[in-house]
DNA sequence: TAGTGGTCTAGACCACCTG
DNA sequence: AGGTGGTCTAGACCACTAG
């Protein structure tokens, strides 16, 4: 028995991304079974059952008891995007952040409800706009927002250390810059502008609604297959 | 003893974020042991090993030998961003996928070197366009691609059975459509476009490059924490 | 209903890092 | 230098589901 050793289930996954990538097992194909893996790779199953979960959440492979492990046949490619709280994001590019409170009034939210906060803000590097915040809080759910006055620490920070949830809803589209939108952002009319709407939730209950437009040039940078 | 019994890592997952919602455990601060814990919780140390590890994967807490285990400071909350074959991306829209090809010439691409090939084509939507590809792809790397008319096949989906990738670069910004790409987008110019541009690679070396300009109205959707 | 993955356990050793 | 998380093991039982 020269069989090479695997003995930690990064290499194992190595070793099955190895041979995927030279054909030996192809997409659909039904590889085989856990038990069979650790005899051959030489070592636990909990070890092959590490590695190969691992690769079933990266959507390499699809598992699924009794049926067995297979080559997933359309790599539904999952790339992770890391969300920042915007005083970071801009921190990081090595720019000094600065904030302005626009505007904070309650009012009615066709989701929310009555009890809702309304914040405008503008958030920028080096005083150059960033990102425009239109923001809209339930104060049902986070009644200190009332008495929060927005005008030292956004909405974007406070909500953090304040509301926690536990889920949201995150779509990114593109937009063009309205007559107002382009004022507040220091660009001109037209100008394309990439828009990311977030609901975030504490269980059922709809926390914060918010729009980010962010200056025209503003990207969204990320990785695929990066950690494998 | 009365203490509750978590004898499943998402049980005890569960309890773990339930005592940072509650603010038992605040952002910043050093919680017990996995030791310490698998008393608490009755169970064995790699179980609650298995549950911690989820949460530091999902950045909620940060994790380092012998510091311990803390409740992120900042949650840089991940996203994950599903990026399916075009076709089905369609398809899963209940519409009716087309393909058509526009051009295919071999030349020169600055990063690809000399031998590559250019490929546009357009992907429809029940016959409305959706997306226009504009790729280049590398034939050294993927020589096979030279056989292939791409009249039938889009590149998108020839490239994922022949040209397995190993990573990939994704940028999203937002556009505006010029004359030519709002004639083939069947938009008016100046529209908004929501732009992907994509570089995947095979280990060091770079197969494809592909910008997909999506008619206006596309929008990507994604959740976070919503598997937690 | 039988086979496969999902998970737990108790113990062990190791790698890393802070103090 | 010692404490913490990272990982492996051998065995066991359970949950799901294809045939």
């Amino acid at each position: 028995m020269s069989q090479p050793q695997f003995k930690n289930w990064q290499a194992i996954q190595a070793e099955v991304l190895r041979r995927i990538h030279a054909r030996e097992w192809v997409p659909g194909q039904t590889i085989p079974g856990e038990v069979d893996l650790a005899r051959e790779f030489g070592c636990a199953r909990a070890t092959v059952n590490r590695a190969m979960q691992a690769l079933a959440d990266a959507g390499i492979l699809e598992r699924r008891r009794k049926a067995g492990t297979r080559v997933a046949l359309h790599p539904v490619s999952k790339a992770t995007v890391d969300i920042p709280v915007i005083r970071q994001e801009i921190e990081d590019r090595g720019a000094t952040y600065s904030y302005r409170l626009i505007n904070r009034k309650t009012g009615v939210h066709p989701l929310l409800g009555a009890n809702a906060l309304h914040v405008t803000a503008l958030h920028q590097a080096d005083d150059t706009p960033f990102v425009f915040e239109d923001r809209w809080i339930n104060l049902t759910v986070a009644p200190d927002a009332a008495t929060q006055a927005f005008e030292a620490i956004s909405a974007n920070e406070w909500l953090i250390t304040h509301a926690p949830y536990t889920k949201g809803d995150i779509t990114f589209s593109a937009a063009i810059a309205t007559k107002g939108l382009a004022e507040r952002l220091d660009a001109t009319e037209g100008a394309p502008v990439f828009v990311i709407d977030r609901t975030t939730w504490d269980r059922d209950r709809a926390i914060t609604i918010v729009r980010l437009s962010y200056a025209p040039g503003y990207q969204i940078h990320t990785m695929i297959g990066g950690t494998i």
